[in-house]
DNA sequence: GAACTAATGTTATAACATATCAATACTGAA
DNA sequence: TTCAGTATTGATATGTTATAACATTAGTTC
């Protein structure tokens, strides 16, 4: 289990390699990486934090690349199905996905204060959360774990 | 760990019961059920779904309790901060919490198909988010465990 | 180049949520 | 019992998030 999120890191290497993680991917998926998917990806990765689909279209209308609502919804659905990005329910926002390219069940620490987000893998299926499930006759599809306080930095006295 | 959800039970019982323990805890926290705030807690009891706020506001305009958006919210706002209820984050929805009283970190069993929601225990920060939050030196305030899948009914033909 | 599928453009609206300020009701103390 | 303080409700407006529906364009395959 690996956190990615909170520590610092050469950024702009980390944003490229992430792109040439997601061309890779879909030229082999047979996916298409259109203009606006591939601005929203690289919005969501330069970021690194959790932005509203309305932040995404502001840069999009920005920028010539569409105005309307479903222009930025249709990126962003287009980057969760490819596991490209994730959305984080607590928030009603997307973020970039750290480990691009492995299929996992992601784990979420998020800043209230900074609004950073920070990802984690975990198997719920193994975990209480798994027995709760099959002692109940439920079929897990899809789970959301997202937790909310506070990173290392907004511990420090900037915080609420 | 117990969860509570999807067995079949005497729900009359159950509601007039959970009716019961809210007043007993209002009583004794000098917190006030006032009429609004006690019909919003019994729609979520008698309905054993997650419902919207504004499933909610239709049935108190219905009944001359309140017409506009907040009076539904601040009801729901003030069961949840009673832990009488409890919201949804995947399906923006509010239900009534199933271990009244107790003070509990919850997770979630959502059917896609029928929305009922089972309500399970859990100690996360016992489990692999807690590890996970440790080595990233993360606060944990509050944490959101949402499962969607298909319930035992729903899991027998009439799913999607 | 016709037929098919994927993606985008466009308009409209649905669904969810809160800010703000005025009015009223309840509570405890003088 | 009236005053001050606090909690609650009433009311208006608006902010925020998300999707339905249908027309058009682009890319792919035969």
């Amino acid at each position: 289990m690996t956190t990615i999120g909170f520590e610092t890191h050469d950024h702009r290497a980390c944003v490229s390699e992430a792109m040439t993680k997601a061309e890779a991917r879909c030229a082999a998926s047979d996916l298409r990486l259109t203009p606006v998917r591939r601005r929203v990806l690289e919005l969501l990765l330069v970021d690194h934090r959790a932005l509203g689909a309305y932040d995404i279209l502001g840069h999009l209308s920005a920028e010539g690349l569409g105005t309307q609502p479903p222009v930025a919804y249709r990126a962003l659905d287009f980057l969760v199905k490819a596991g490209f990005a994730h959305r984080i329910e607590a928030l009603n926002a997307y973020i970039a996905c750290a480990h691009l390219g492995a299929d996992h069940t992601p784990a979420f620490l998020i800043c209230r204060n900074c609004r950073s987000v920070a990802e984690s893998d975990t198997a719920p299926s193994q975990g209480r959360l798994g027995v709760a499930a099959r002692d109940a006759g439920f079929q897990i599809e899809h789970t959301v774990i997202e937790a909310q306080g506070l990173c290392p930095a907004c511990q420090t006295g900037n915080a609420a």
